[in-house]
DNA sequence: CAGAATGAAAC
DNA sequence: GTTTCATTCTG
């Protein structure tokens, strides 16, 4: 029955019932529309120059003019940007939590922010609707019914998740449009562009992937499909240290004793399965910023030629102690290959040999900075991993061929960003043809001038990262497109590293990589630098960015979409970004009773709930839930009171009724006003008594029910593991 | 790919 | 009133 809720449907079925039939929209693009320019005023000349540049560079005969208005993708609204800006610190507060958990929590932020603050955002997004409805002047919304529905393969420009915005360049504060000077051009924002102050350790990613692909014969474990992404995780170690043994070799200082690829592999393999526990976590921080300095290439720092093996150790060996108990000296990859499913099940595994019981041990893990840290780096290799392994793939048929019955983890990233490879593969091609070549490269370039003053050292360091990259992409970039028959399918190592970069960049992978790092950072001494840290976070980070970008840009032709990207960047970077102390403090003030993981834990009950009544019984599991439910039944029926929630849809709702005992059962035509509500605000104070937090998972179980069953297989398993954890956490 | 949230627009 | 779809990214 929820199958035409928001879950989207092919596109291509049109008439669906009675419902909108949805349609793949088209990321909106000023060069899609004549139109484009239309909103600022005055400069348009050579914008439209670059205009037909570009689109003359596409193939295009894909961009029909409707289509492309009817394709062309929302601008966000207020909360989303709030969203956009705010995720990040969500997720650094709550590590643990996932996506729509932060989302839960956002919406409480945002549901505590005082209009006066909300003020920034939604005027950024009027302005942003506003030079979208510009750009796009018949733009449906919501696309009527009759319409012929494209594929959603035929996007035009750019990929689903890089957009180029555009927008009147009046600053966020001066709602009012048109009051930048003019000499600005098409102000444009990538808003998909990685933030700034989160793209951190690139050139040991891409340096990782290039190994991942240059280095597969080698390791030919690194075919095995079914790839966990713990066995990634070990695959990426060596890389890791691939890698750097790489830098140190072609360092002027360069050590002969390394001959071919055989022999770093082995020689990797081997640093790697000696290493040994070493769970100190300035140890671990020491290593990462040597590693950091070493990938960066710096002069600063000299491994003695002898010793540099044990100095890239602890960081090494905290990664792999906490993925894996001893490894084989030999094989190790292959052997890990066939070990173990996953990290979580890894994890149960330790817990499992230590005989500690799992939650008690979770909860200990989960308070431990040092873990963030492992953490962090665990994130950045996955992340390689995947992009790597990816790009791997795409690389190599029989890799494909073997990996398609993989697993899930590995080869939903596969699905999900191959067409968009294509596309971005196609979208760099562009790129070039516009002279737009290296724009994003400058911006970056400046806009990592954009830390936080909670970056320390290693943010520079990372800055330096960027250009180095940058420098390094040029030579094998060329090589890539010489070829043309490589769009689409990596063949040069460059376009591995930019698919790479991109497909981390595209799936966020740089972001919450970033997040990750800056989680074992602040996890470090988050005791002393948290406040500080955000008092000011708030507006120095927006204020930084205009100045340096314009002088850092050297193309001249794409100076104006360079800068109009910048200045987008710059005003959505120049939102404010408030602490999450703020929100701390705002909702307790707001709601007194608030708690920390409030969302968490409903959404945890929900899970809960779900996973339980699939059983259709009233289980000791169910009672331990439901019971566990209840003891903190009264402070999230406060909590509830905080969050103004959307009203659950009519069709979603399985209807209630109130039993004599004051719970509720599910009954079909027969439903109590408010009770679809119980969860919201309003009607929290009205019903205080009657729906329990037991009704209400039940509600939630009843609403769920039909949900996909993998699902509640997944949810059964972890809630058992997990909710501890989740409540422990709410209490420190 | 679903889903977590809010909001704008179109039904 | 209801539905869609913008955002992100985990499961």
């Amino acid at each position: 029955m929820k199958s035409g809720g928001r879950g989207k449907e092919p596109p291509v079925a049109g008439e669906v019932t009675g419902k909108r039939p949805k349609r793949k929209c088209l990321q909106w693009h000023p060069l899609l529309s004549k139109k484009a320019l239309d909103f600022s005023e005055e400069e348009e000349e050579e914008d439209e120059e670059d205009l037909e540049k570009v689109q003359s560079g596409s193939t295009t005969e894909e961009i029909e003019e409707d289509s492309s208005e009817q394709r062309a993708r929302r601008p966000m609204n207020a909360f989303l940007l709030f969203c956009k800006r705010h995720r990040s610190l969500v997720r650094q507060e709550h590590p643990r939590l996932d996506n729509r958990g932060a989302t839960k929590i956002l919406a409480d932020w945002w549901a505590v922010l005082e209009p006066k603050e909300k003020q920034k955002y939604t005027d950024m997004a009027k302005e942003y609707k506003d030079a979208f409805m510009k750009a796009n002047p018949g733009y449906k919304w919501c696309p009527t019914t009759s319409k012929p529905v494209k594929t959603p393969s035929c996007q035009p420009v750019g990929s689903p998740r890089k957009k180029v915005w555009s927008l009147s360049c009046n600053s966020p504060k001066d709602s009012t449009a048109k009051k930048v000077p003019k000499t600005e051009s098409l102000p444009q924002l990538n808003f998909a562009m990685a933030d700034p102050t989160k793209m951190g350790g690139l050139t040991m990613l891409l340096l990782a992937g290039e190994h991942a692909l240059t280095n597969r014969e080698v390791g030919s474990s690194f075919y095995c499909p079914n790839y966990p992404s713990f066995v990634l995780n070990q695959i990426c170690c060596c890389t890791f240290y691939y890698a750097h043994l790489k830098l140190l070799k072609s360092s002027p200082s360069s050590r002969r004793d390394l001959k071919g690829p055989q022999q770093e592999w082995k020689l990797t393999l081997k640093a790697v399965s000696n290493l040994e526990i070493l769970p100190d976590q300035k140890q671990f921080r020491q290593s990462y910023h040597q590693i950091k300095y070493l990938d960066h290439g710096s002069d600063t720092y000299h491994f003695p030629p002898s010793t540099h093996t044990s100095a890239l150790c602890p960081s090494l060996s905290c990664v792999t102690s906490t993925s894996t108990d001893a490894i084989p000296p030999q094989n190790s990859c292959q052997s890990a290959c066939v070990k173990r499913k996953n990290k979580k099940t890894e994890e149960a595994d330790l817990n499992d040999n230590n005989e500690i019981p799992s939650s008690a041990k979770r909860i200990s893990k989960t308070c431990n900075h040092l873990e963030s840290n492992i953490d962090c780096v665990f994130s950045t290799i996955e992340a390689v991993a995947r992009g790597a392994w990816m790009d791997t793939e795409d690389n190599n048929k029989k890799i494909h061929t073997s990996l398609t019955g993989g697993k899930s983890g590995v080869l939903r990233k596969k699905t999900n960003t191959k067409d968009k490879t294509v596309i971005k593969e196609k979208e760099e091609k562009l790129d070039d043809s516009s002279g737009l070549n290296g724009s994003s490269n400058v911006e970056m370039k400046g806009l990592s001038d954009i830390n936080p003053k909670a970056e320390t050292g290693a943010a520079n360091m990372e800055k330096e990262e960027n250009e180095k990259n940058k420098e390094k992409e040029k030579p094998n970039d060329a090589a890539c497109k010489a070829n043309p028959e490589n769009c689409g399918s990596r063949k040069s190592e460059r376009s591995c590293k930019g698919a790479l970069y991109k497909t981390l960049v595209s799936e966020g992978m740089l972001t919450s990589l970033r997040a990750n790092i800056d989680r074992g950072k602040r996890g470090a001494f988050r005791t002393f630098d948290h406040d500080t840290n955000w008092s000011q976070d708030s507006c120095a980070v927006s204020q930084i960015g205009p100045n340096n970008p314009k002088k850092l840009k050297k193309s001249k032709s794409k100076d104006d979409l360079g800068k109009l990207e910048e200045e987008f960047e710059r005003k959505f970077n120049s939102l404010p970004q408030y602490s999450p102390l703020t929100f701390d403090k705002k909702g307790t003030t707001v709601a007194k009773k608030r708690k920390p993981e409030n969302s968490t834990t409903q959404e945890e009950t929900a899970k809960s709930a779900k996973g339980v009544t699939s059983n259709k019984g009233h289980s000791t599991e169910h009672k331990r839930l439901i019971s566990l439910l209840n003891v903190q039944g009264t402070a999230c029926m406060e909590m509830l009171v905080g969050s103004q929630k959307r009203k659950a849809r009519k069709t979603k709702i399985t209807h209630l009724v109130r039993t004599a005992d004051g719970s509720v059962s599910p009954a079909e035509g027969d439903r109590i006003p408010g009770a679809e509500d119980a969860g919201r605000s309003t009607v929290a104070q009205e019903l205080p008594a009657f729906f329990s937090l037991t009704a209400l998972a039940e509600v939630a179980a009843m609403e769920n029910v039909h949900r996909d069953q993998r699902a509640l297989a997944q949810s059964q398993k972890k809630e058992l593991t997990q909710t501890p954890v989740l409540i422990s956490c709410a209490d420190q």
